[in-house]
RNA sequence: GGCGCCAUAGCCAAGUGGUAAGGCAGAGCUCUGCAAAAGCUUUACCCCCAGUUCGAGUCUGGGUGGCGCCUCCA
């Protein structure tokens, strides 16, 4: 099977070819670290973490880059509000960021670049812009000039003539045409700033990414993503600066993710409905929070609600339940043959899991193969006996699916908790000589902590709910 | 005004023109000291109206209802 992407480009699916063979550079535009990650920001994380394993999973060689703006308005703003330099408040949201994708089961990207520390990639950037015709300075603000690259608009398929400039922000006079954009701004007093050709000031926010992407991936990329709000203009003018300036195709191949609504309502400030990964996830496990940003397809509207979450919960609670059957079952496996038609199942399932991956990462379908698995193991468990070769298959084949999703929590095998394990045996004694209430007692206790156990024939199963 | 997206069961959600996946919730049953888990059974005029076709959830046109972007945005 070959994988096929969705690209923004083309408006359609696209079979995926590397610029390289068995290699992919991908580049996803990161946060401006001005406070902690919400909810709307976990969709792309999340996302394209899966995509980058998935591409693992099917033997690419990946280098992964994601940004930090660490200066811009919003920073200069917050650092006012708390008082704080500009990098203090950088530092503290960068450590955030790192804790709640962490908290979210999320790989750290290969590289995670700062915009000050690419400042002087990033003045040469303009300056060979300049160099070019593209850029010309105005006030001590640097723009780019989109009259001399042609293929402006190419990505969001924008008739230039009908844009409505200034809509929501007043058109700069000193422009020469209004959809020319901000390439560096001039420093107000007081302001954190950098020495330029063109005075102090700091970088606009489109040029960091074309600077970081040419610098530590180079001209040409193979996949670039975000948010869909960034197709334009963030990406548009990404493709300005860097194809004007190399000649070159920035990305083979554009991904934008979908929305994340809250209880069917755009998630704004002016509503004040934000809610950050950081609160989320003192309430939510990690591994719900995955499941429910790949229930639905990515390039799809998601809908986050109590309800959803609830659903999300009792969904992987189904898979964690059969895996936990499985790993309990293996310790007592004492059937003589292996069941081939499990075996054949599960092969069935493992291509019908690539399949739907390799569908511009169909998650919800991929989930769909996850419990076809749990639909086909759950019968064969309970069976009075089992092959310890075929509950092995189906462990495998189900951890395979998950290194991909992320949506079963780590192994907690070794983290028996030997007090757990005494209450246990305490709770069996009291069963055998039918002290009910003293066996009750022990369950009531361990619930009380979170423990669940269940009698089954091989034994008692325990598991954290 | 321009560009674009979406509409499938109580809920979530897939679906290459060929008899509508999967999950959650609900109901009944089995198993069970209690409980849990699991198994079995059970739930669809695919927003509306035309058209193309032997055949349309799927393609075309027109509606209706939601939504995104148009220089802060994931």
């Amino acid at each position: 099977m070959t994988l096929n992407i969705y690209n923004t480009m083309a408006r359609q699916k696209e079979e995926f070819k590397p610029l390289e063979a068995g290699k992919v550079k991908m580049y996803v535009c990161g946060p401006t670290v001005y406070d902690y990650i919400h909810i709307g920001n976990a969709r792309p994380v999340i996302f394209f973490d899966v995509v980058r394993r998935y591409l693992e999973y099917s033997g690419y060689e990946v280098t992964f880059v994601v940004n930090f703006t660490d200066v811009d308005d919003k920073l200069i703003k917050k650092a006012a509000e708390m008082n704080l330099t500009v990098p203090e408040v950088a530092d503290l949201f960068v450590q955030h960021y790192y804790e709640d994708t962490r908290g979210l089961g999320v790989r750290e990207a290969t590289v995670h670049p700062r915009v000050t520390q690419n400042m002087k990639e990033i003045i040469e950037f303009i300056s060979e812009l300049e160099a070019k015709g593209l850029a010309y300075e105005a006030g001590g603000d640097v723009f780019f000039r989109t009259a001399n690259f042609s293929e402006y608009g190419k990505l969001s398929q924008q008739n230039l003539e009908e844009l409505q400039f200034g809509i929501r922000v007043d058109v700069d006079q000193r422009k020469e045409h209004p959809q020319d954009f901000v390439l560096w701004k001039a420093a107000k007093p007081g302001e954190i700033s950098w020495s330029s050709p063109w005075g102090e000031g700091r970088p606009g926010w489109h040029i960091e990414c074309s600077a970081m992407v040419r610098k530590y991936l180079g001209d040409t990329i193979d996949i670039h993503g975000g948010g869909q709000d960034l197709t334009f203009p963030h990406h548009e003018c990404e493709i300005a600066q860097s194809e004007g300036l190399t000649g070159h195709t920035m990305s083979r191949y554009w991904m934008h993710n979908g929305f994340v609504n809250i209880n069917n309502e755009k998630m704004s400030k002016s509503l004040g409905n934000g809610i950050t990964v950081h609160q989320l996830l003192k309430t939510i496990p990690a591994e719900v929070i995955r499941y429910f940003m790949l229930s639905g397809h990515y390039r799809n509207p998601l809908n986050f609600s109590d309800e959803a979450v609830e659903q999300a919960r009792g969904s992987l609670a189904r898979i964690e339940n059969c895996r936990a059957a499985l790993k309990h079952r293996l310790k007592t496996a004492d059937a003589s043959h292996a069941d081939e038609a499990v075996a054949k199942a599960v092969a069935e399932i493992k291509a019908q899991f690539e399949a739907k991956m390799d569908d511009d990462f169909n998650t919800p379908d991929a989930i769909t193969a996850v419990f076809e698995l749990v639909n086909v193991a759950n019968p064969y468990l309970n069976q009075d006996h089992v092959h310890a070769e075929t509950v092995e298959l189906l462990l495998g084949q189900l951890t395979a699916m998950n290194e991909v999703l992320g949506i079963l929590a780590s192994d907690s095998e070794e983290l028996l908790d030997t007090e757990i394990e005494q209450l246990i045996l305490d709770r069996t004694e009291a069963r055998k000589s039918r002290n009910w209430a003293r066996a009750d007692e022990i369950r009531d206790l361990l619930t009380e902590r979170g423990i669940v156990l269940e009698d089954t024939p091989q034994g008692i199963r325990w598991r954290r709910k």
